[in-house]
RNA sequence: GGAGAGUUGGCAGAGUGGUUGAAUGCGGCGGUCUUGAAAACCGUUGAUGGUGUGAGCUAUCCCGGGGUUCGAAUCCCUGACUCUCCGCCA
């Protein structure tokens, strides 16, 4: 959520670059200010009433000290009237601040000035590349039939017990994924992160702090018995944390990292391309957060681009990094990377990372500040990556490193799965 | 799941329906004293919004929501959480 004293103070910084996204925000902005005016105008009304109110009851209280029933009784009357006017301009209010608060909720985050212009995912600018793409064989196989070749996965199994999109992990497909998690959370603690392990459902005021809602509930499944969510990214508890919490400068910047299972709806995402690993309700991600002071968030967000280059990297798989235009860019974020790696069986970049600044766009939701030097309560930046994502890590892996041999395992996993060739 | 108790400022803890945004202690900050520090003493110390150039004024906030009342931290209803006892259980 954007700050209203931002869009009051620099309405047309903040019209340039939401038209990033789309020019219609132009028009919502000025909706914003124009009840925001209403409202500010309807509560000093609403004050002053309650202010004579106020001085009203304190004399009657006097008066009634005093002995004076009679007195007292005199003014009872008198606060009939404002009484009444006070119902009317209170509903008034809320009714204004509702109505505020859902235009100002629609609204996402303004893009860093950097954010290339675009609307679609082609727009997106690659700034990054590196590793060769490898040439298989005639025969090589998309990592789905490697799966059910070397008995690494059951997705059938997976449908029986809960459905599509949950699949079964067996034998070493299921130790990769153990060395996997324990690689990358290693890899972040050297890092100076610090392992969380946060609960994996949520409430709703920690689903409003991240921003999946309101506007992306449907992607959520929703234990509604408790009114619970089942969290699609370990950045939502991790981020939470720190919901209405008030942090001293020199605790900054927070650096988290946690593995978690993470649970997708997906819903009406289900098409072409979604075999195998490309897409399922439940996978595992290591994600790293960090709660930040303005001043670095940006030099911070670089840092976290060295990190997961440095993971694909000891990973040998190709990857390159992509520049998010203003149209593809999450609701919640300022700027963001995401990295791809290259599956070279189905011949597709898959998303792997997706690497953020959300600025003070969830830190506003989420009453998350830090006392600056003035004293004042500011605030704070909130960033997060993923470190990474396993399934498409996993796809890639089995694609390109396949042999007529068996398939290949990196030598930084070696250690973490106790094999270095799946045969 | 059943019964009971509780939730107050950074922390601890008091609180009578009527100048209580809230005693007191600790902590924090400033000062006196000291070569310096400690101790002692004095003063000060919540958040958010509105308004004003500013001192200020004003509204809201004592777990959340609703109600009673001229007036609610205080009374009533409701929800969340915590603790104790009982039951169940990995």
């Amino acid at each position: 959520m954007l700050a209203l004293n931002y869009l009051r103070e620099q309405t047309q910084d903040a019209k340039d670059r939401l038209s990033k996204r789309n020019p219609k925000y132009v028009e919502t902005i000025d909706t914003v200010l124009a009840i925001d005016e209403e409202n500010r105008k309807a509560k000093a009304e609403m004050e002053k009433n309650q202010s004579e109110a106020n001085g009203l009851a304190k004399r009657i209280g006097e008066l009634m000290k005093s002995g004076d029933k009679a007195g007292a009784e005199e003014l009872k009357a008198q606060t009939a009237k404002l009484k009444e006017a006070g119902k009317g301009l209170e509903e008034r209010s809320k009714q204004l601040e509702q109505e505020l608060f859902d235009v100002l909720v629609s609204l996402p985050n303004t893009p860093h000035e950097s954010v290339p212009l675009g609307q679609t995912a082609e727009e997106n600018i690659t700034v990054y590349q590196n590793g060769d793409i490898p040439t298989l064989a005639e025969d090589a196989l998309p990592h789905w039939d490697l799966i059910k070749k070397y008995d690494l996965i059951d997705f059938e199994l997976g449908a029986k017990i809960s459905g599509a999109g949950f699949p079964v992990y067996k034998g070493k497909g299921a130790r990769l994924q153990r060395a996997m998690i324990n690689f990358f959370l290693d890899q972040a603690i050297a890092a100076g992160f610090t392992e969380i392990q946060p609960p994996l459902l949520v409430n709703a005021e920690s689903g409003f702090g991240t921003g999946q809602l309101p506007d992306k509930e449907g992607q959520m499944y929703h234990a509604t018995v408790d009114d619970l969510y089942l969290i699609p990214t370990a950045e939502v508890p991790i981020t939470n944390i720190y919901r209405d919490v008030i942090l001293k400068e020199e605790d900054l910047p927070i650096k988290n990292v946690g593995y978690t299972p993470c649970f997708r709806r997906e819903a009406g995402a289900w098409g072409a391309h979604v075999r195998g690993l490309n897409r399922l309700h439940q996978f595992d991600k290591v994600e790293i957060v960090q709660i930040a002071h303005p001043d670095q968030s940006y030099a911070l967000l670089d840092e976290m681009v060295i990190h997961v280059k440095g993971l694909l990297e000891k990973l040998e798989l190709p990857y390159r990094i992509l520049h998010l235009c203003g149209g593809d860019m999450s609701f919640t974020s300022a700027l963001t990377y995401d990295f791809e790696t290259y599956s070279a069986a189905q011949g597709r970049w898959l998303e792997v990372s997706s690497t953020s600044n959300f600025e003070s766009f969830q830190a506003n939701r989420l009453k998350c500040r830090f006392k600056n030097k003035e004293g004042k309560n500011q605030l704070a930046h909130t960033l997060n990556g993923s470190a990474l994502a396993l399934p498409r890590i996993l796809a890639t892996l089995l694609e390109n490193n396949q042999t007529p041999e068996g398939i290949r395992i990196p030598a930084a996993l070696v250690p973490y799965c106790g094999f270095d060739m799946i045969s």
